[in-house]
Order: C-alpha cells, then structure tokens, then sequence
DNA sequence: AAATATAGTGATAAAATGTTCACTATGTCA
DNA sequence: TGACATAGTGAACATTTTATCACTATATTT
C-alpha cells in the first residue's frame, strides 16, 4: 500500500466513524483536492485489489472496510482501552471471527496489545493449566497467529475442539504439555487435524 | 413509532450490520414490496421526525442511526471499560489512594466493577497464593473495603506491610490463609496493626 | 532507454438514487 | 360521521454518483 492509498483508506475510515456511512468518490476527491473522480477511482481499485476495501459495484456509496484492514486500525480508543471479543465455541474449519462465534466483548488495558495483530478472549474449560495458574471459568487473552515457538502457551485446535496448552516441538514432534499431573501430554505429529488459533499473552479472572 | 416503522427502523440497521453501509429506499422498499419510492420516503422521514435516524440531505444512501436508535437495541457502549489506578507499595496510616501509592493506571472491563466503590490494582509480591492461581507478578483488582466475610481473598495490612490471603474468622479468632502448603497461617487475633484494605474481585496477569 | 507502476486532469456517459406529484385505501379517534 | 394519521401506487423528474475515455506527468525498475 502507498502511502496515497493508506491515507485514502485513513479518510474512508474516519467518515465511517464520523458519519455512519461511506464517503463517495468525490467526497474523497475533495478531501485530497483530486478534480477527477476517475483518479479516486484508482486509488480504490488498488485498495481493493490489495484486499483492504470493498466496493459493492453497481451501487454508490458502497465502500466498506475489510478485516484486514480494520486489524490495521486496531480500533484504538482515546482511554487506552481495546475492546476484543469473547469467543465461544470455535468449529474447525470456520473464520475465528465469525460472527457466530462471538459470545461477548472485552475491554481490555492496551498495553496487553500490540497494534496490527488480533486479539480475541477465550473461557477456559478444565483444569489442565491449573499449574501454570489459568483455571476454569478464566478468560484468557490470545493474539491471533497460526504459529508458535517452545514454552509459548497456546489454543491448539484439535479434533475440532479448542485446547490451552504448553507447546513444544522436538524434530517433527509437537507435544501439547498440559500444566497439571493429571493429564497426558497430547502427541499430535501425525495428526492434520491440528492448528493453532493463537498464543496466550494474559488471563483474566473474575470472581464471583 | 408504528409497527411497520420499527421494522424498517430494524432492516436499516441489520443492513448496516451485515453491509457496512445503509440501504437505498428501493432497497428498503424491495424488502418490504414497497413498489414506491414515495412509500418508503414516507416512513423514513417519521423516524427522522420522531428521533431515530438521521439522513444527509443532497445526498443519497446516507441513513444514519441516531443514539436514541441505537439505545433501542441495547448498543450502547459508552465506556465499558475503567480506569483504575495501580498501586505500590501502601504504607500503613496512610490513605490508600495517595498519590504517592498510585504507579500507574490500568484498563478494566467495567463488568467487573460495582459503581459507587473503589477499586484498584496491586501488583502481587511472593507465591503464598499459587495455589488459588494467583502468581508473583499477577496484578490483582482490589475492591476497596475495610471489612470481609469468610473465604474471601483479601488485602491486608498486618505489619506495615500488604498481603494477599485468604480470609478465615472463626469466634474472634482471624486466620490469614496462604493457598500455599509452604506457608503458615497468620493468626492476627490479638494485635492491632492489622486492617484489611480490599477484597480481591479479579486477576490479571500479562505474560512476558 | 524502455517498460512499468503510481498519480492526476477534464469531459462525457451511464447508472443509481432521492424528490415530488396526484391519487387510493384503511384504520382510529373524537 | 368527519377529521386525521398511516400506508401505498405509478410516473416523471432532478440530482448524485460511478464508469470510462484519451491524455499528461513523475518516479522506479529492468
């Protein structure tokens, strides 16, 4: 993205926010005094192309933001507070995003974040992370990412369902190491239905 | 509002939802077989008369959600999260919110909060309290109160200096209960410098 | 030096959208 | 019953908005 295309896309952004509706092309020509709407015109087809607006053709006023783009903006706010969502039940297979899986929001204090990731809040279920002080019922923070290295705490999806566990990889062999006696690792080299949603940075608990 | 009203007002803002951007009145009326775009423009300008959305005039697609609308379907968010101060080390005789306790500021859901109390954070030292999850480093939020019941996890002074613990009275016996099988109880029966400065409402820890 | 991507003008065409008209119909309220 | 608010049709029209043209200019890359 240019730096053009960035502050075009800047623009659209806070018009959105502003006006609850998207600027036209000679809204945003005027803003960057372009004369033709052919040369906005442009500016938002490389910004769809590179996959950061939308545009429903044959309508006006039509632009919306992508994801990918919003996780650009990371919806900062002023009081250094994010809000996340809480998810529920994460089916394999499907966006982690999805509206569907959304239980709730979070606000969360900013520094836990670093801009341009996503970030979502997950409910522990069980007890295997007792060890490591993540309980039943805690809601921990997870930033968005499909790799890991050793140690990193990780929700891994397994057999369609999602897990919090210890990651480690020795040669080809990845163990999910639990944090608590009780349990078993979980071995899961052979297996392909295995990924990762994303790694820990904090936990949150709510008593009572 | 009339019937007929309110489900427009409804399309309007699931529309928003689900595109990003509002509808044309044709749509509108292509939703509700409204052949005429007169017959939509009529609804649309009693919901502006009577508060629950806006529309640029000389211009087109841009119906906005007034706050009243949006109260309708319980959106409102004005700050869901809080500000709380995080506090250092707290000398005893001193009030708790001095500014010369006060370290930083940290973020919460404002879920976790009951308004008309105080609240704020403190940075746990040592591991007396692993065992109920709650780890050297974690920061825990502290509704601020001088009294407690059974079994809560309180703030107490005991000796010039806080601790976290467990609350236990039994007659006019007061144990203070390590989840730690390497600590002792504190027995503070029978001296004076002790008071309680909080109970525990809620952890938060951020890894590394 | 030539090719390519970015950035823009000015004009015109085409499509989408909002505005207004006269007219009909139905239910509610006083 | 008469007044009034709500709800709708169908058409004509004006405005807003997007699409596309040929052309210019400036960097960067090959």
């Amino acid at each position: 993205m240019t730096n053009r295309q960035e502050d075009i896309l800047k623009f659209i952004k806070k018009f959105l926010d502003q006006n609850g509706f998207p600027p036209t092309y000679r809204e945003i020509g005027r803003h960057f005094s372009i004369s033709s709407t052919f040369g906005v015109k442009r500016h938002l087809d490389a910004l769809i192309k590179k996959g950061y607006i939308n545009i429903d053709s044959n309508s006006n006023r039509s632009i919306s933001l992508t994801d990918k783009s919003l996780s650009l903006f990371n919806e900062i706010q002023e009081n250094n507070s994010v809000e996340i969502p809480i998810l529920g039940r994460v089916a394999a297979g499907y966006p982690v995003f999805a509206e569907e899986n959304i239980e709730g929001t979070l606000y969360i204090d900013s520094s836990l974040i670093n801009k341009g990731n996503n970030y979502f809040g997950l409910k522990v279920r069980g007890d295997s992370m007792i060890d490591d002080g993540i309980f039943e019922g805690d809601t921990v923070i997870v930033k968005s990412q499909n790799d890991a290295i050793n140690n990193d705490i990780i929700i891994a999806m397994v057999d369609n369902d999602t897990t919090v566990k210890r990651y480690k990889k020795s040669g080809s062999k990845i163990n999910l190491i639990p944090a608590n006696k009780n349990y078993n690792n979980i071995e899961v080299t052979k297996r392909d239905n295995f990924s990762i949603l994303g790694k820990v940075v904090g936990v949150y608990r709510i008593y009572n």
